[in-house]
DNA sequence: AGCACGCCGACT
DNA sequence: GTCGGCGTGCTC
């Protein structure tokens, strides 16, 4: 008899708490489901990990479980046991994986209210409170109010011990408010009966043929297919079809959302398929139903950014992760996990297929799949536009002779032009011709940009905002701009130079709403601009036309960073910027460099991965780097540099004290220091296996508790 | 993450 | 002498 449950909690504690479920709950008890339960003084909502008969070792006092909320698991088997797998890969708590994983309607938190008594109010009235207390009175005077938003208005961590003091007192009363979603089963799932036509291309590559062999299979593989978007496009549409056909659900993922929606109107499921949408922006309500879709059986496929990967459905015979090198599935601090890692965790557990697709795979990816002879080539689309690279090393102006030269004639001809810029603002920094000082955001270790337009600093990190000065807020002497290369430095230009030509800014800046963005490209796409200036905003979008000039300026200021993939990042972005270009011999792409002789930037010049590929693993080889030997990079974050310093470097003593053939580099600063107020400090740990890594960190990170990512190469 | 317990400096 | 700051430990 199944009388004890295994519970885990939304919380960041790596383990799962055991409870009685009250006879009068068994026969709803189920893995999956959502619970309520009493934690400490707290109730909160866990999620049932397992069903037992007996409890675990150890003498605690059982608890019972309050309640039920779901009818029928909010997540099926195979998912709880991949999320188990993904939470322990990347060091995260497996209760925050599941949070991130439900609509946040579905886990309701308790939310503590504290509201002043009438013998508070009176207490104040008479003068009788001081202090501290008399401060938190007046606040709650005002108005009830959350510990924490107490917190931050009296400036205090943690107003609790005082709180209470006052509860006991009579003079301020809390009470808890909790929403209970009940979640009744929808009927049966009811087993989907669609007669699809499958209709196979007899002329497709044997190649792919093979990859649609093993759809259905139930075992996993994976596949990386090399091609153009089109190309992509029919082999995905084959996939997906073959995978329905074998009554299987497909998870389908893009870099943004815009992405996915665009490959659900291309018909990519076949006609008349259910697919849903998922993603963390999507309106409570609207999440909520595409959720309960999937949930429910209802949807065939999901579709979206990285969060899809944690779409709660059943029976997936095909993971699609499209743009694999794109950065939006990287895992900057804060992320749980990295999304083609995650990706494949899911597909193994889930006995599916992986597919991973680009036309400019990462480095890593395309070793993986010449290695493991799983690359697939699909129909390359030969470059017919030319190219031309231009040093502009000892040009003080914003635009080289040549780039000037060729923008005129073009303009001149009416063809319309993009310039890609990759710095916001007007300049990069100012700086005291006195003391040398350079403002800097006051959240984070940055110096902050000036943008000329709105008169303002700004800080590029966290975009918080200062009113400029022309004088040192430190000595008061004058002010000097650093030299201007900034979008609108490069607008100001652009403006002087053709006072006639029709100009406009596509940055997160001056096209900040989604809806001025679609404007400023419906603008374009009729003619209206004849020269976009744009930032990386623009790379996703589809609906640009192509045009007959695309300029790229300063491509190699990424080779500046401390960042073994920097060079990729140089490649990828050009590769993907001159994909803009209108595909014919008339057409030119200009690139504006002071580093002309990288080889990054000479293979993108050429159109050509295989060159660039050549001579990156070749270096990732010489270097010792990824994927010849597999890092760790531990970022520990924190509001207290003392404290986080302290941490960081018992932490690097474990692991140096741990053994195993691993090196430890570091504790050392972030590149960036600060952000958003938080210290950042790393530890790297090197090792030429992925295994004895895990390992090592695994005991490292046992009872250590601090804020940190972990991003594993 | 909360919440309680326990230990040291500055105030009634 | 207490109040109140934060380090440490626990939550079935």
């Amino acid at each position: 008899v199944t009388v004890f449950a295994e519970v885990v909690f939304p919380l960041p504690i790596d383990r799962t708490f055991h409870y009685r479920i009250p006879p009068a709950l068994g026969s709803r008890a189920a893995v999956g489901c959502r619970v309520v339960a009493p934690f400490g003084r707290r109730t909160m909502t866990g999620i049932i990990a397992s069903l037992t008969d007996a409890l675990p070792p150890g003498s605690f006092d059982v608890k019972d479980i309050r309640e039920i909320l779901d009818d029928s698991p909010s997540f099926p088997a195979a998912f709880l046991a991949f999320s188990r797998k993904l939470a322990s890969r990347y060091f995260t708590p497996w209760g925050e994986v599941l949070q991130a994983a439900l609509p946040p309607s579905l886990v309701p938190r308790e939310r503590k209210k504290v509201a002043l008594t009438p013998e508070g109010q009176l207490a104040l009235e008479k003068g009788r409170l001081s202090g501290r207390d008399r401060e938190l009175a007046l606040l709650l005077k005002a108005g009830v109010r959350t510990p924490s938003s107490i917190a931050g208005k009296m400036g205090v961590g943690d107003p609790g011990p005082r709180i209470r003091k006052m509860e006991k007192a009579g003079l301020v009363t809390t009470h808890v408010i909790g929403r209970r979603l009940r979640r009744p089963a929808a009927g049966i799932p009811g087993k989907r009966e669609k007669q699809l036509e499958l209709e196979f291309d007899r002329t497709g590559r044997p190649n792919l043929a093979e990859v649609e062999r093993r759809i259905g299979a139930g075992e996993f593989s994976s596949f990386y297919l090399l091609g153009p978007r089109a190309a992509r496009e029919a082999a995905y549409a084959r996939l997906v079809r073959r995978t329905l056909g074998a009554g299987r659900k497909v998870l389908f993922l893009t870099p943004e959302i815009s992405l996915a929606r665009d490959w659900i109107e291309k018909g990519i499921g076949g006609q008349g398929s259910a697919m849903a949408i998922l993603h963390s922006r999507l309106p409570g309500k609207k999440r909520e139903e595409e959720w309960r879709k999937i949930i429910e059986g209802g949807a065939e496929g999901a579709f979206g950014p990285r969060s899809v990967l944690l779409a709660p459905l059943t029976e997936v015979g095909l993971i699609v992760v499209d743009e694999e090198s794109d950065e939006s599935y990287d895992q900057p601090e804060g992320r749980l996990y990295e999304t083609r890692g995650g990706a494949e965790l899911r597909a193994e557990e889930e006995k599916a297929v992986l597919i991973c697709g680009s036309s400019c795979p990462s480095v890593e990816a395309y070793h993986k799949a010449l290695a493991g002879r799983s690359l697939v080539v699909l129909d390359p689309e030969p470059r017919r536009f030319i190219t031309t690279v231009v040093d502009d090393r000892g040009h003080k102006g914003v635009f080289a002779a040549a780039l000037e030269a060729k923008l005129r004639e073009r303009l001149a001809r009416g063809d319309q032009a993009i310039l890609f810029v990759n710095r916001r603002g007007y300049s990069p920094g100012i700086f005291c011709s006195k003391c040398g000082h350079s403002p800097k955001c006051p959240h984070c270790d940055i110096a902050l940009g000036y943008h000329k337009k709105t008169g303002q600093w700004v800080c590029h990190s966290c975009n918080s905002r200062l009113p400029a000065s022309t004088f040192c807020p430190e000595c008061g002497g004058p002010l000097v701009q650093k030299r201007a290369r900034g979008i609108e430095a490069m607008e100001e230009e652009l403006r002087r130079l053709f006072p006639r030509v029709t100009v406009a800014r596509f940055d997160s800046d001056e096209a900040g709403r989604e809806g001025e963005q679609d404007k400023v490209i419906e603008d374009f796409r009729r003619g209206r601009i004849s020269a976009l200036l744009a930032t990386r905003l623009l790379v996703h979008r589809l609906d640009v036309p192509k045009v007959p000039f695309a300029a790229i300026l300063s491509p190699e200021t990424l080779l500046a960073m401390p960042d073994y993939g920097a060079s990729q990042k140089v490649y990828q972005s050009i590769t993907r910027m001159t994909g803009f270009v209108a595909n014919d011999p008339d057409a030119e792409a200009l690139i504006q460099t002071s580093n002309p002789s990288h080889f990054s930037i000479r293979a993108a010049a050429a159109g050509d991965f295989g060159q660039f590929y050549g001579s990156e693993i070749e270096i990732r080889r010489l270097m010792n780097y990824p994927p010849f030997t597999h890092l760790a990079d531990i970022q520990l974050q924190g509001k207290d540099l003392r404290a986080l310093a302290r941490k960081s470097r018992d932490l690097a003593v474990r692991l140096k004290g741990l053994g195993g053939d691993v090196e430890v580099l570091g504790p050392g600063m972030a590149a960036v220091t600060r952000i958003r107020g938080q210290y950042r400090i790393q530890v790297i740990l090197k090792s030429e296996n992925r295994e004895t890594l895990g390992a090592v960190l695994r005991k490292a990170f046992d009872k250590f508790r601090v804020k940190k990512t972990v991003r594993l190469s």
